[in-house]
DNA sequence: ATGACTGCCTCTGGCAGA
């Protein structure tokens, strides 16, 4: 079973690679980050005449998640992100599919920092744990995956000191990730890749694709439930480098049966 | 080097992204 995560940086735009992409890898489940449209404007039916199904949480003009599953129905269990009555950004979406519980995620970036932007992105993260400890306690099958906005570790980037002042690599963001990793949550990609220097985003400025100046923030974390069952963790890279591409590549996991 | 690109909604320039 393959669960993957695409941040598509506008699915009006991004529409023809987005059904190339699910047509191409097939995964059983996909999220999807940066939407960038009203509920109103969601493409089902394209996604319907391919054979999957989906759900969404839109937003005029920015943020915006969908979780989409191959011939079947995600269940959807809690839509908006707990914990603050005065959110209305749409960044969390979360279904059960196949008996596995499927947590979509756009992070807040947390530029300029500091800043309330930053306060915002460490404020949510803090709710996300509250609300990953939650599914860890009901010893649920999970995984929380998507666009997390946090470059782990100095591996995961290809200049740590260009990026420095960045808040996708502050201490505060770094460490309030690492907690998660600390409550039993298994971070798929990173397990499999101890030595770094893997990908999931590139800027559009700068020549950065074809420089290979990327760095590693979009991340499927599994419970400890679902850990055992991870075979392989990888990124599609190569559609990073198509027409039109989004800023970041696809990521996904496969998971035994 | 206060650079670089892209999408959105549109006050077609300003904001957001990372």
């Amino acid at each position: 079973m393959r669960i993957a995560s695409f941040n598509i940086n506008g699915i009006k735009a991004r529409l023809p690679r987005l059904l190339e992409w699910l047509v191409e890898t097939r995964p059983a489940v996909a999220c999807l980050q940066e939407i960038k449209t009203q509920d109103e404007g969601f493409p089902a039916d394209e996604f319907a005449a391919i054979g999957y199904q989906a759900i969404w949480h839109g937003q005029k003009g920015f943020n915006g998640v969908a979780i989409l599953a191959d011939g079947t129905a995600p269940v959807q269990t809690q839509r908006g992100l707990p914990g603050d009555q005065e959110d209305e950004q749409s960044r969390y979406l979360e279904a059960d599919v196949n008996g596995v519980r499927i947590a979509c995620i756009y992070l807040p970036n947390g530029n300029p920092q500091p800043g309330p932007k930053f306060d915002y992105k460490l404020a949510w993260m803090e709710r996300l744990r509250s609300h990953m400890r939650a599914l860890t306690a009901q010893e649920l099958p999970a995984v929380v995956l998507g666009d997390y906005n946090v470059i782990p570790e100095d591996k995961d980037v290809w200049s740590p000191r260009a990026m420095a002042d960045d808040a996708l690599m502050q201490p505060g963001s770094r460490d309030a990730y690492a907690r998660l990793l600390h409550d039993g949550w298994t971070d798929a990609i990173g397990t499999l890749n101890p030595q770094g220097q893997v990908w999931t985003y590139w800027d559009y400025q700068a020549g950065a694709w074809q420089r290979d100046h990327g760095f590693r923030i979009d991340h499927a974390l599994l419970s400890p439930e679902l850990a055992d069952r991870l075979v392989s963790a990888g990124v599609d890279k190569p559609y990073r480098g198509r027409e039109k591409a989004s800023d970041h590549a696809p990521v996904w996991i496969e998971l035994r049966a």
